[in-house]
RNA sequence: GCGCCUGUAGCUCAGUCGGAUAGAGCACUCGCCUUCUAAGCGAGUUGUCGCAGGUUCGAUUCCUGCCAGGCGCACCA
């Protein structure tokens, strides 16, 4: 992207950035000549406005420069708008209101972004916000001890959606998962699966799930004569072969949902590789171990944290919590700038724990750790609430989820939401394959684009950028088109800044609707023999361009942008 | 008791630094396939933005208090 003298864009990305530019300048140069008092502000409001009558651009600036200014609002706008003018980009601007600035676009050079989208092709959205930046994400690090189910699908949709989305803004994401693969429950787990096997009933505290017969069935027959091996050494053969077939179904789960990891990283490796020990070292030498009624803690009250937390406990044995800032401090170790951990709303009491367990470590803990909480999600199905209990067998699990709605169906889904409000899912509306379902309606979007390139090519309709003339896209469909589409790469990066992918869903829902009224009002193909007009070739031009975000955005999702549906 | 999240249309939910008449889908009513995918488009109806104060030119948005729902407060993992 050029920048010419006056500030214009040659090749015009973004026209919110040229317009924010485009003000800041006009500002500092009445301050310059002494029309305003104050500073040039660091970003400037740019919203799309709902209503058409204000223009293609609207920005509040003026409202918020007239208080420190000392001046009428609408004189303020008076003062930037003849900068405004000046650009090639712009036909019109106009003081509304208390002092709106509603910017009007020259069509034609909306429409050259159809230009920019094509050539940019997939790379179309991404941005430099975040470059330079690395980030560890992890997410879902469910113990090894059973299906992934409901709780760790959320975050398995969003968790991966967010890897892409920030790697879309630049950063150099790494998606990691912590195997929880030591200690008591995994002592349970293994208890359990022998008992099973041995036709004993389970223990108390055991776990009770359908799935431990099988699994236990499966371990027997792929580890012949470990009926037979002395009662320890049964005991543990019993708990790795049921880890290793644990851990391998939720990673075979985990890849038909699109969701990858980089990095599966064990509790175990943690303590065999000393990290443990070089934790502990490093907090104390911050100076904030101490040891009190026999036991090692870390005042974590010197931060965030209401109370100080156990790193070794009276009898010797590391608490969870050592393991907890050990990892983190490894993370750290392997270059991670932002650590950033997605947790389920019956965690949020570790927030203010890890916040300070990065303080302990001379860390930022507003810079270097980031904890995200996700509430949790209802289901409901046929009309009710699934009430969601381990002790009475009806979890849902994940892959059950899937074969009810399909990938598409339940990662969308997940998405479409914040993170932090919790959610119902209605299995009966994800099941139909109508409009109730938003993934549906934006799929269909693309899938009908395909559609019209596949009969514009029957047709030799020629749609290269050769034949594109953006002076052809001047109906009002073509142009609020057009302006959504110059909003994707501001979604992405503001989706990723903010660490909320539902962003993208909501804006392909909005660019989805913007096609099919574009699509109901203005026809893309020659009718029968009419012959191919410049006209066509510029709308096909904006339906590859319309078909390319769509694609980018779906992509960002994880969810599949089909040709046909 | 303390802390976190939520409370917007009949239902499910959007609503970046406060902004111009508060939005979408579903549901309901009515139109639109004699040529590009009707999984679509258009029109209509639907609101004390939980309640009460405060901050200001302006508050669904920020602050305080209250009410309601969810979740959490271990030398558990």
């Amino acid at each position: 992207m050029e920048v010419t003298k006056n500030g214009s864009l040659t090749q015009v990305s973004s026209h919110s950035e040229l317009l924010a530019t485009q003000i800041q300048g006009a500002i500092a140069r009445a301050i310059e000549r002494g029309d305003l008092v104050g500073q040039v502000p660091d970003s400037i409001p740019l919203e799309r406005p709902k209503n058409r009558d204000h223009g293609d651009y609207a920005s509040s600036i003026a409202l918020q420069l007239a208080k420190p200014a000392g001046k009428n609002p609408r004189e303020v706008a008076q003062l930037l708008k003849a900068d405004l003018e000046s650009l090639p980009e712009v036909t019109k601007v106009d003081i509304a209101g208390p002092g709106f600035i509603n910017i009007t676009l020259n069509r034609a050079s909306q429409a050259d972004l159809v230009r920019t989208v094509i050539l940019a092709g997939s790379k179309f959205g991404t941005g430099e916000k975040l470059k330079g930046v690395t980030i560890n994400l992890e997410f879902i690090s469910a113990n090894p001890t059973g299906p992934l189910h409901l709780g760790h699908t959320r975050w398995a949709a969003v968790g991966d959606a967010l890897g892409r989305v920030l790697t879309a803004a630049g950063a150099k994401v790494t998606r990691e998962f912590y195997i929880n693969d030591r200690g008591n429950q995994m002592d349970l787990f293994g208890q359990s699966v022998e008992a099973a096997a041995l036709g004993n009933p389970i223990p108390e505290d055991g776990y009770q799930g359908e799935y431990i017969k099988d699994l236990a069935a499966e371990v027997v027959s792929a580890n012949a004569g470990i009926l037979n091996l002395p009662t320890q050494e049964r005991f543990i053969a019993f708990r790795e072969a049921a880890y290793m077939a644990q851990l391998a179904d939720q990673k075979r789960v985990l890849e038909t949902f699109q969701t990858k990891f980089d990095v599966w990283f064990s509790e175990r490796s943690l303590h065999d590789s000393g990290a443990v020990d070089h934790g502990l070292e490093k907090l104390r030498s911050q100076g904030h171990v101490f040891e009190v009624d026999g036991a090692t803690w870390l005042r974590t009250t010197d931060f965030t944290d209401d109370k100080d937390r156990v790193l070794v406990k009276a009898n010797g044995d590391l608490t969870y919590f050592a393991s907890d800032t050990a990892y983190y401090i490894n993370k750290r170790e392997r270059g991670f700038d932002i650590c950033i951990y997605m947790l389920g709303a019956d965690h949020h009491g570790y927030v203010n724990r890890l916040g300070a367990i990065a303080a302990c470590a001379g860390d930022d803990p507003k810079y270097n750790i980031e904890v995200l909480i996700g509430q949790l999600v209802k289901i409901m199905e046929g009309g009710e609430e699934v009430k969601l209990s381990k002790r009475a067998g009806t979890i849902i699990t994940l892959e059950e989820l899937v074969e009810k709605v399909g990938v598409d169906a339940a990662r969308y889904t997940l998405i479409r939401y914040p993170v932090e409000t919790p959610m119902v899912m209605d299995v009966d509306i994800l099941k139909r394959n109508t409009n109730e379902n938003p993934v549906y309606y934006v799929q269909y979007a693309h899938a009908r684009i395909a559609a019209v390139l596949r009969n514009a090519d029957e047709l030799k309709a020629a749609h290269g950028l050769e034949n594109f003339d953006p002076e052809q896209l001047s109906h009002d469909r073509e142009n609020e088109l057009l302006g959504a589409l110059a909003e994707f790469p501001r979604v992405v990066s503001g989706a990723a800044e903010l660490r909320e992918p539902h962003r993208i869903a909501r804006y392909l829902e909005e660019l989805a609707g913007l096609y099919h009224g574009f699509y109901a009002d203005c026809r893309v193909l020659p009718m029968g023999d009419e012959p191919v007009t410049s006209l066509h070739s510029a709308r096909l031009n904006l339906c590859a361009a319309t078909k390319q975000v769509l694609k980018n955005g779906l992509d960002l999702l994880g969810v599949s942008a089909p040709e046909r549906m």
